[in-house]
DNA sequence: TCTGGGGTCCTAGGACCC
DNA sequence: TCTGGGGTCCTAGGACCC
């Protein structure tokens, strides 16, 4: 029989850890990463007044904090907790932006130490990986190999990153292990201790059972792990449908995915969406900001060679109703201003002018892979050093030092031959 | 209890085609 | 013009993950 071992790692307060290995000063100190940091136009007013390792008031007031170091998380402070409350329940903490580019280092390294124990590594978030370790020839082997990864992370990525790992006989199992001691924990749960290994979990400890199933769970008498296994497959389908009631049978019994996908699968969409320090009202503000999401969705695109077919458009106002629309198109889209006169052709179309808009979101999906034209590669390489130099320069010197022309104060006009900027307002 | 930003997958209904 | 079945595409919305 083909029994599988399965290591699931998952770094402990990973981002607060990476800033902390990064600064000793915000070592052993509650620290919280919150937001991404010098991520979009109108934050830039906000940055400027801010010492370096504190958010201002105004970008505290409408960000959520991604990630509290072992030290916040003992005072209370918890993830997707807005960063206001985390401050008035902590007020010693210190919240620092996010910054994507430090933790994909960190991540690149960590990959690299488990790709040293096994071919089969799959990525499942910045923080976490599954391994197939069905090459040891029993749980104790995958044990040892367990050991020496942490070491091994302790050595390559710092004293202050740790992790906890799960082995078990599937990803589902190893995950439910791994979360179970943290941090720094390890869990290894053999095929035959499985069943009560299960029994002893919530039911939203398993992976892909969120808040609302666990409340339609209750509603229908489920509230125990023992109950779900109690509950018969006809019922689950009838209540979540198919794919979701064999799921839910399955995980009550501990059977899940086995299979570690180690090949690195091209994205579905690229999007970016953001909430702005003050709610958009005119046109002029939504437009340029527009403009804005779209050149880094279309910069991305570029970067990896995708155009895409399908954008969606979402948008919530200040009073927290929200729309979204999606639009299938003929032509594909791979630059930052066919993307924009698409997205506020949809925009205007849905929008409520009489709301102001507190989140604006643009996503392209409908992705293809493509060799992009010469002359366009070589005019978008162009394009991407100016870009690089300008982000570069972003870094140092705080958001908002350099922007596209048209968003200053500049609107887009459509001509017969393309897009051009024209000074209307 | 509505507080981010990056995603994924699933389902349902309508339109359209043969 | 109506009726029926099977299939696909498009769009909206919901739920989940970190």
């Amino acid at each position: 029989m083909n029994r599988r071992i399965i290591l699931h790692i998952d770094f402990n307060s990973y981002f607060a850890s990476v800033e902390q290995q990064a600064n000793p000063f915000l070592r052993g100190k509650p620290i919280a990463v919150a937001g991404k940091g010098k991520s979009s136009i109108d934050i830039a007013t906000a940055h400027k007044s801010t010492r370096r390792y504190n958010l201002s008031h105004m970008q505290l007031e409408r960000t959520v904090i991604t990630t509290a170091s072992r030290e916040a998380k003992a005072i209370g402070v918890k993830t997707a907790m807005s960063s206001t409350e985390a401050k008035r329940l902590c007020p010693e903490l210190i919240i620092v932006p996010g910054d994507p580019h430090k933790y994909s280092e960190i991540t690149n390294r960590f990959l690299k130490i488990l790709r040293r124990h096994s071919d089969a590594v799959q990525q499942f978030s910045a923080d976490e990986a599954f391994l197939d370790l069905s090459s040891c020839k029993d749980y104790f082997g995958a044990t040892i190999v367990a050991q020496i990864i942490r070491a091994e992370i302790k050595r390559e990525c710092g004293i202050a990153c740790t992790a906890s790992i799960g082995i078990g006989p599937n990803k589902l199992i190893a995950k439910l292990a791994s979360e179970s001691i943290k941090p720094n924990g390890l869990t290894v749960v053999p095929p035959k201790d499985v069943s009560n290994f299960l029994l002893s979990r919530k039911l939203s400890d398993v992976c892909g059972i969120g808040p609302r199933i666990e409340a339609r769970l209750n509603q229908i008498g489920i509230s125990t792990m023992q109950s779900l296994r109690n509950t018969s497959l006809h019922k689950l389908i009838d209540e979540f449908k198919t794919s979701y009631g064999h799921f839910l049978y399955a995980a009550a019994r501990g059977v899940g995915d086995d299979n570690v996908n180690d090949k690195a699968e091209d994205p579905k969409s690229i999007g970016h969406s953001y909430t702005y320090p003050h709610d958009l009202i005119y046109s002029r503000e939504i437009k340029k900001n527009l403009l804005n999401l779209c050149d880094r969705v279309a910069w991305r695109m570029r970067r990896d060679n995708f155009i895409g077919t399908h954008l969606s458009i979402y948008a919530r106002y200040a009073k927290f109703g929200s729309v979204g629309k999606s639009r299938q198109f003929s032509e594909p889209m791979h630059d930052g201003l066919d993307i924009y006169k698409n997205a506020w052709a949809i925009i205007d179309s849905i929008r409520d002018p009489n709301c102001g808009i507190r989140l604006l979101g643009v996503s392209v999906s409908g992705l293809v892979k493509t060799q992009m034209p010469k002359s366009l590669f070589i005019k978008q390489q162009k394009m991407s050093h100016a870009l690089t130099a300008l982000d570069k320069i972003q870094t140092r010197y705080g958001s908002g030092t350099w922007q596209r022309a048209a968003t200053l104060g500049t609107v887009l006009k459509e001509r017969t031959s393309g897009w051009a900027y024209d000074h209307e307002i």
